[in-house]
RNA sequence: UGACCCAUGGUGUAACGGUAGCACUCCGGUUUUUGGUAUCGUCAGUCAAGGUUCGAAUCCUUGUGGGUCAACCA
């Protein structure tokens, strides 16, 4: 068996590394950690991807811990959506765990920091606090309370756990270095007063630790190996590493935080305060909104989780800035669902065709295959008659002979039906076409063997008859931003950027009948159109239909240079 | 005018001192009862300047460009 070699990104030759130095193979274990305060998005996917991803390879352990700290603006909500977005994508997670569970154990560990005088209570305002922090290129200066004693530290830092303090008034900070040119050294917070109900403590606390405090200690007390973050956080690592300095027994193992770059992708933001933004002031319909980058988003869309893994897989990981083409991630989901999804036959924006030498009251069943691409997908029964229904934009009165649909005089096969021909046409009193008259060839019909039916005919469309079609509402959805990157313009909001026509609603879009029974989440191809999946506002009464990604259309691209 | 990180085709990512490769996009050909798919092909890259070396995308120096850091957010 000779096993392709796979090149490794750096965090898995990281790993390596450490495994060929001495790390114990069964120590291995990672973590996906998200704040519960937002749904996860496509940038998460490559964090979730890259953790579980790792804990598959290594056959290890993946911890799911939520970051609760900041009861302020985390939610059970966002726990619940987390969690089913995470098994969604296929992963399993070995324990579910919380920040909130070692409170405690952080709190005793915050009490051993002030007795090895590595702590003290600031009892001043944010603002003189910040004005004594300095700036990047400017050293800070100490607090006045810096060099208060163990004893005075000790029982403020209980009134403060104890709620005797208003929020604001007191924090408990570390004591490192106000001039080092790191600022997150120089005497970080470690707690604040606030007075917030908790969604799994509930009012047991009026003091909350801060990211820094608990997420290396949460770490180390799990056990994780490798704490994968992104780069905003590179400048965490130092603190990250002196907390755990003040606690580490070497009998444990010292976990590492490493850094890569998070995932952009074009045409899109990836902030949770910026989707939130459009949550809230109502830009879209949810955070499930199909045009949404969100994981939920992209699941109504008609995403498989399939595709979102193999997108984060060829995107890669690296630690440079990024922004990926989001034709990787429509690539990806065309690619898988061109071999899964079953053809059918919808007219979007419709126009009458008559057959003049059909009989009237004619009716016939042909049989139409559901996927080319998959043999073992069989084929279903469609039904013909005498007045069908094209798209519009596929006739022409005259066209060129580029134009292989139908126009006057000249041929066109109907999808899995017939040959025909269009003689004359009907105009209302605006010119507007409504009628298109057509005769068929009827030793044509597909699949007869004939003659006729082996003609070549440059161009097929899709149809359906008119009689046995049923409505649906069909949203075509398109990128929620005309700017590739909207929230990179310095004087712009990122709102400016929102596409007008990032959703466009047919009310009336007709489809082939096979498709009365579908179900909410069933994917299929419109052929020739694009593909589509049916969306959780769907009911019998009124089916709907959302437009996952249009098929590619060369066709449309050289119309469009034809024009400019 | 500080510290830290980053720099490879349009985009993303490999090459770990030894022929710059892969994927997407774009463009073109062939096939096709989806102007889809498939298939073949074209265009296109090591930020710059020095240095080390038989040999540099890779190591060193300097410069340039981009990013991060001054929440009681994570």
């Amino acid at each position: 068996m000779s096993e392709e070699k796979k090149s490794l990104n750096f965090l898995e030759q990281i790993i390596e590394e450490d495994l060929a130095t001495g790390l114990a193979k069964n120590k291995l274990r990672f973590r996906f950690p998200p704040e519960p305060n937002g749904y996860l998005h496509i940038g998460h996917a490559a964090s979730i991807c890259l953790n579980f991803g790792l804990g598959e390879t290594y056959n290890a352990p993946v911890n799911l811990r939520f970051d609760d700290t900041n009861p302020a603006k985390e939610e059970q909500e966002y726990v619940d959506a987390i969690k089913k977005d995470i098994q969604w994508l296929g992963f399993k997670w070995d324990k579910e765990l919380y920040s909130s569970d070692y409170f405690q154990q952080l709190y005793d560990w915050a009490i051993l920091l002030i007795n090895k005088e590595k702590a003290y209570v600031d009892n001043q305002s944010s603002a003189q606090i910040a004005e004594q922090k300095g700036t990047p290129t400017e050293s800070g200066s100490n607090s006045p309370f810096r060099n208060q004693t163990i004893e005075e530290n000790l029982a403020l830092f209980e009134k403060m756990k104890n709620g005797d303090f208003e929020e604001g008034s007191h924090v408990l900070r570390a004591k490192i270095d106000m001039k080092s040119t790191n600022m997150l050294m120089r005497d970080p917070i470690i707690y604040r007063v606030l007075k917030e109900s908790h969604h799994r403590t509930g009012n047991d606390w009026n003091i909350y630790p801060m990211y820094d405090w608990a997420h290396g200690e949460s770490d180390y007390i799990e056990q994780i190996s490798h704490s994968i973050c992104t780069l905003e956080f590179k400048h965490h690592r130092e603190l990250y590493d002196w907390f755990l300095d003040q606690i580490y027994d070497p009998k444990n193992l010292r976990p590492k935080q490493r850094e890569f770059a998070r995932r952009n992708l074009s045409y899109t933001v990836m902030s949770k305060r910026k989707l939130l933004q459009l949550v809230e002031e109502n830009m879209v319909s949810g955070w499930d909104d199909p045009r949404m980058p969100t994981i939920s988003g992209l699941r109504r869309r008609g995403y498989t989780a399939k595709s979102i893994r193999n997108f984060s897989e060829t995107a890669g990981i690296s630690k440079r800035d990024n922004v990926v083409d989001i034709a990787l991630l429509e690539f990806h989901i065309k690619n898988e669902l061109n071999k899964t999804a079953p053809r059918v036959m919808a007219v979007l924006n419709p126009v009458k065709v008559i057959i003049t030498n059909y009989p009237e009251r004619k009716e016939e069943i042909l049989i139409a295959e559901n996927n080319p691409e998959d043999e073992n997908a069989g084929s279903r029964e469609v039904s013909f008659s005498r007045e069908i229904y094209i798209e519009k934009e596929d006739f022409r009165e005259q066209a060129n002979k580029k134009f292989f649909r139908l126009k006057l005089d000249k041929e066109v096969r109907l999808k899995n039906a017939y040959i025909i021909k269009a003689n004359s046409v009907v105009k209302d009193n605006n010119g507007e076409i409504t009628e298109i008259h057509c005769t068929y060839d009827e030793d044509s019909k597909s699949g007869s063997g004939s003659e006729a039916s082996k003609r070549k005919v440059k161009g097929t469309i899709h149809w359906v008859s008119i009689k046995h079609a049923i409505q649906a509402e069909v949203r075509l959805y398109d990128r929620l931003f005309t700017d590739e990157a909207p929230d990179s313009h310095k004087d712009k909001d990122f709102k400016e950027f929102i596409n007008p026509d990032s959703l466009k609603i047919i009310k009336k879009a007709f489809i082939e009948p096979s498709l009365k029974s579908s179900k909410i989440g069933d994917t299929m191809q419109f052929q020739r159109i694009g593909y589509f999946n049916v969306d959780t506002d769907s009911t019998s009464e009124n089916l709907v239909f959302n437009r996952t990604v249009p098929l590619r259309d060369s066709w449309a691209k050289k119309e469009q240079k034809n024009h400019n």
